[in-house]
DNA sequence: TTTAGCACTCAATAAGCATGAGTGCTAACA
DNA sequence: TGTTAGCACTCATGCTTATTGAGTGCTAAA
């Protein structure tokens, strides 16, 4: 429907508005080496796109800044792959090649990564494991009325809860329990542990019931309940863009930042591949001058998190895409190789 | 050195000042109920003050602020005791009533709810439990090259690792080498811990040494370099302060706080007790506009973590000093009624 | 010693004006 | 018919100037 010359023209506002952080005017467009028409031409043009909706001016006498539109039409069909620096390929190279991290670690690391390369913030998510088995429990008695008990998933995770002991309770009645449980529950996958709980050892705890109740209700959540990891980095990045100098402007989205249980909201698990919200397209309001670039790493085909950015709407979107597939590509061979064996 | 008029009087300007954020004249401070003086005389007795370095004037034409001098000894002398609402002390009550948790659980709610109460940043460290002694280690193999390592202190904190087995060990080793590190490391002190590793056990392990060489040092780190941990509550909250309006003077602050290993020098173990930090008296040029008050908690005595508060010079110190008070005192009881009984 | 009175200072606000980047429109040109 | 030069017009920005008012310092009288 846009013609290419428009298609031409809007993505040299977007490319250089993305950069300039400036309302673009007609003369700057001309001037480009790849544009060979008079201002003229150019003010033609943009005054249709603007009638289009890809374009809007912040007032009459000033140049033209992308819409929502001009942005989801620049990121659907304008984008020029990026091609990353040597530097920046290396700090990728190096995160993955790092052996002995917890999945965990690795997702930290790249959170970290993520935002030193594209400046702006990143928020990763995960990993949530669906088919976590469990590997081991252990019930470590501190004293003589409190114990740590720990369970170990076959991923390598570690969950602990300090638990109350029932009054007069012996370290091999303790020791028996463990082994039971141990020996009843070892690599039955977590879908099915709620049932098998009470199905194959209510019997067995007729007995005890009312004492073990709290660490049988542990067990259950601590596999269950999959608490989902959050990690924030370069909240403060976007203090550094000229549209976000005024303290009101920011302050609603790094207080939303600061809330870790509302970050899922934002970078949300929706698609599975790429995907980008632009301004006005987020839900939350304290967001809608920002877009949020998301994508899904995966374990063996199957998606169990997410690596995300968010800045500006006038945002690096070809830097970004191409940063997060690498990282969700290199994410995903990292797990896959590390469970999948 | 001060008369009694003139504290008086600075005790009305900064009261007046940490209230309103704006400069203080004279005629204000004469209409208090408190003052019994005119205008002209106030006037007087500021200019005194400002030539004795206690106050400070924005320029000609402007009333008092306090300088740093003044707010110093506003904090030694001046201060009057804040009382708690209903509702705050309730709050804290609630805190404390909570059993079941990890120290560390407390802690991070202590956080919260300090900064929920002052409307201030509020940074908890801790604890740093120093006799940490090995309770538990178990080893759990996932495959047949990785493995979790887990530690268990007496005091409840669990730490893990994943590492790489040595190719070809078996399950059995596994065990025979847990049990046997169980079985002489058990309630050995932390400090203790490295000389006993070497001195009691490498014997045993002389035919081993090379692949046990990683669990071993996993073993001494996690339980010799206490990992402090640090939470922060409330970073946003200075936005709020209308001497912070300008981003660029809450850039540098705000980046700060987002590197969690700078923290420990913003409230760096000073002294024991309770401490104010005034304005210049900080060392990190981030936070010479800001004021911290910390104070120490303590399990049987022995202090093991630290409270604080980060807010600007304007601070509400009764109110803070108050609720920092309430906060480690409550701490320590029940830190100390948990581990030392 | 205190205070009333007054001249003085200076940030903050508003108003007026020039500047210039940018537009839209029209008419001429290829 | 598409392109462009030219020109009038708009409006944010920045500068200058005047006005206001909160606040001071100083002096002289109580």
């Amino acid at each position: 429907m846009l013609s290419d010359r428009q298609q031409m023209i809007l993505n040299a506002i977007v490319d250089n508005y993305i950069h300039s952080a400036e309302p673009v005017g007609s003369r700057t467009i001309s001037k480009r080496e790849d544009i060979g028409f008079s201002s003229a031409t150019i003010r033609n043009e943009m005054s249709d796109l603007e009638e289009l909706g890809y374009l809007e001016q912040p007032h009459t006498s000033a140049g033209r800044v992308p819409s929502t539109k001009g942005y989801r039409f620049y990121v659907d069909n304008l984008i020029q792959p990026h091609l990353l620096e040597e530097a920046e390929l290396g700090k990728l190279k190096q995160l993955f090649a790092e052996r002995i991290l917890h999945a965990e670690q690795v997702v930290e690391y790249t959170a970290q990564i993520l935002s030193q390369l594209t400046n702006y913030t990143a928020i990763v998510l995960g990993p949530e494991i669906f088919e976590h088995r469990l590997k081991h429990i252990q019930i470590v008695p501190l004293n003589a009325s409190q114990a740590v008990a720990i369970v170990v998933t076959h991923t390598g995770r570690v969950e602990n809860k300090l638990i109350d002991l029932p009054e007069g309770i012996g370290a091999g009645e303790i020791e028996r329990l463990v082994n039971l449980l141990n020996g009843k529950l070892t690599d039955v996958p977590l879908w099915q542990l709620r049932q098998r709980l009470y199905q194959e050892i209510s019997g067995e705890m007729q007995r005890h019931t009312e004492q073990y109740e709290e660490i049988l209700q542990f067990l259950n959540n601590s596999l269950t309940q999959e608490e989902e990891r959050v990690y924030l980095r370069g909240a403060t990045k976007i203090l550094n863009q000229p549209e976000f100098r005024d303290v009101d402007k920011v302050k609603d989205i790094l207080e939303l930042l600061e809330q870790h249980d509302q970050l899922l909201n934002v970078i949300g698990m929706q698609g599975d591949g790429l995907t980008v919200r632009i301004g006005q397209e987020n839900q939350l309001d304290a967001i809608k001058q920002c877009s949020i670039i998301t994508t899904s790493y995966s374990l063996g085909g199957k998606p169990v998190g997410m690596v995300g950015i968010l800045g500006p709407t006038r945002m690096e979107y070809g830097k970004v895409i191409t940063v997060l597939n690498h990282l969700a590509e290199g994410l995903s061979r990292m797990l896959t190789s590390q469970f999948e064996k």
